[in-house]
RNA sequence: GGGGAAGUAGCUCAGAUGGUUAGAGCGCUGGUCUGUGGAACCAGAGGUCGUGGGUUCGACCCCCACCUUCCCUACCA
């Protein structure tokens, strides 16, 4: 048989599984830093709990099977919907507001490509039950910081709120599906102004109406609505500069109670610039609307500047009536999802081929005779939180054995042969440095050999991170 | 979902207008080298040429279908 596997599925090697690894734990580290708490659902939901709020498109890329007792079963979507299922049927032995993370696989029937998988991880973290943009923006401030700690230089955190692009709407007087317009000023950036413009007047019909909308009927803006909406899109710079053209634009001062969706924009700029946050990193764009239904109100997403083929590598925004399907109480949310698969295959460190240097030490089975010797060395490092693994034959050539340990990423390889049995020394060899670096291999007393393995490691560390530039 | 391109060794690819037994580089395994990894040299393994059908005396090459992958587009993480 052939080995195969399943489209949009991947798998991980060893190799691949570092920078991956080391991306969870920045995530988990900031999150729970901020007092967000672990919470684990199971994979599988009844389809329908996972059916109704995600929107017409979403809902059809749900996995779905009936099981052998005739339930109608789903892979969850995203972890989302799971949290709401939890908050719910939990909702009088949880204290609100409630902040959790999750990490876990999520799966959607979708056609994959570079950057999009039928299987992918996404971690994923919210705080239910309370109103404020307060949390809107603790939530974004937790992205910028994350993204930060891991080091990723270009990425742009877009921001922008649902009630205010449903205030302008109804504001220029639009008939049209809210949801709809939102959907053709979202590829504003991508296409331009012209195609966008022509698309709402009806004058472009994009076949691209396909499934999402029981009409694809062409759009009825006039042109002075098309323009008066453009020109609102067009707003953009820094958050002050926002702040001032929002209000130039509907009239008003910043303390306007007319329009909720307005005000809250005006306190989410206003909790922002409280944050001290680089603004290089974020942008208020009026034009980002996200296709999830759920949002109601602030939405955001992060792309990478460099790699926005890849699409976003993190999403999220305000859900006020998720929970509502399961439960008279009302108890708003606000969450992100971070994508980390596309996020590891944007940043291209997933290279394949050789394995990532490790801080770990290879021990030889150099002689049949000193296996006892080996075992105590390497007993001895581990007790000192130093992976070392010894060879598992005695049979392979010294050589041999060497080479394994060259291309599993060793850095220092111990030797003890009879010679220094004998000298009650531990030749150590380095196994990172250049060829005909000057010392390759240094001797160490049998009785300093922690102390040497732990400097030896430093200087290894140190040379890695030198490289890593 | 819509449009385009391509599938030959583990990887990257050669293979004139159809003609015996399908090649290279890298990688892999072994040896030169049972007390020292990367280099060099030598040898070896590895292919139903994506799958199935058709045209032909004869197909990796031409035709059709399917499968898979990649790019553009729509959408999402």
């Amino acid at each position: 048989m052939k080995p195969r596997i399943l489209k949009g599925f991947r798998d991980y090697l060893p190799m691949e599984m570092a920078t991956r690894e080391r991306i969870v734990d920045v995530l988990r580290d900031v999150f729970t830093k901020f007092g967000y708490l672990p919470l684990e659902t199971p994979a599988l939901e009844y389809e329908e709990t996972l059916f109704g709020e995600l929107g017409v498109d979403a809902n059809k890329q749900i996995y779905r099977f009936r099981d052998l007792e005739n339930n109608d079963i789903g892979l969850r979507f995203d972890l989302t919907v799971s949290l709401a299922r939890v908050v719910a049927q939990y909702r009088n032995e949880l204290v609100f507001p409630f902040r959790r993370w999750q990490i876990g696989k999520v799966w959607r029937y979708d056609k994959p490509k570079k950057g999009r998988l039928r299987e992918f991880t996404q971690f994923d973290a919210d705080i239910v039950g309370i109103d404020s943009v307060a949390a809107d923006v603790e939530i974004i401030e937790l992205l910028y910081d994350s993204f930060l700690r891991m080091g990723v230089e270009d990425f742009v955190i877009r921001i922008n709120n649902r009630k205010l692009l449903s205030f302008l709407i109804s504001f220029l007087e639009i008939k049209d599906e809210p949801i709809r317009v939102f959907r053709v000023l979202d590829k504003l950036e991508k296409v331009g102004r012209k195609p966008v413009k022509n698309e709402l007047m009806g004058l472009e019909k994009k076949q691209a109406f396909d499934s999402a909308f029981e009409t694809d009927a062409a759009m009825t803006l006039s042109e002075e609505q098309a323009d008066l909406l453009l020109d609102f899109t067009g707003i953009e710079g820094n958050f002050n500069a926002v702040e001032e053209m929002l209000c130039d634009y509907f009239s008003v001062g910043t303390d306007c109670t007319e329009c909720p969706g307005l005000r809250e924009v005006f306190e989410t700029l206003s909790f922002l610039r409280a944050r001290e946050m680089n603004e290089k990193h974020l942008k208020w764009d009026l034009s980002l609307a996200r296709g999830l239904d759920y949002y109601t109100g602030t939405v955001f997403e992060v792309i990478l500047a460099d790699k926005s083929a890849y699409g976003s590598v993190a999403g999220g925004g305000r859900y006020d009536n998720l929970v509502e399907r399961f439960s008279n109480s009302r108890l708003p949310g606000v969450g992100v999802a971070v994508g980390i698969d596309r996020l590891i295959m944007a940043l291209n460190s997933d290279k394949a081929g050789t394995p990532e240097p490790r801080d770990a030490v290879f021990i030889p089975f150099f002689e049949r005779d000193l296996v006892a010797q080996y075992a105590k060395l390497a007993a001895e490092l581990r007790e000192k939180g130093i992976v070392a693994e010894i060879y598992p034959s005695c049979d392979a050539s010294l050589g041999k054995q060497l080479k394994y340990a060259d291309r599993a990423g060793f850095p220092l390889a111990l030797i003890i042969g009879g010679n220094e049995l004998a000298r009650g020394i531990v030749n150590i060899k380095r196994l990172w440095t250049d060829f005909d670096a000057a010392d390759k291999e240094i001797d160490a007393a049998r009785g300093d050999i922690m102390d040497a393995v732990k400097s030896e490691l430093f200087r290894f560390r140190k040379f890695k991170d030198s490289q890593r530039q």
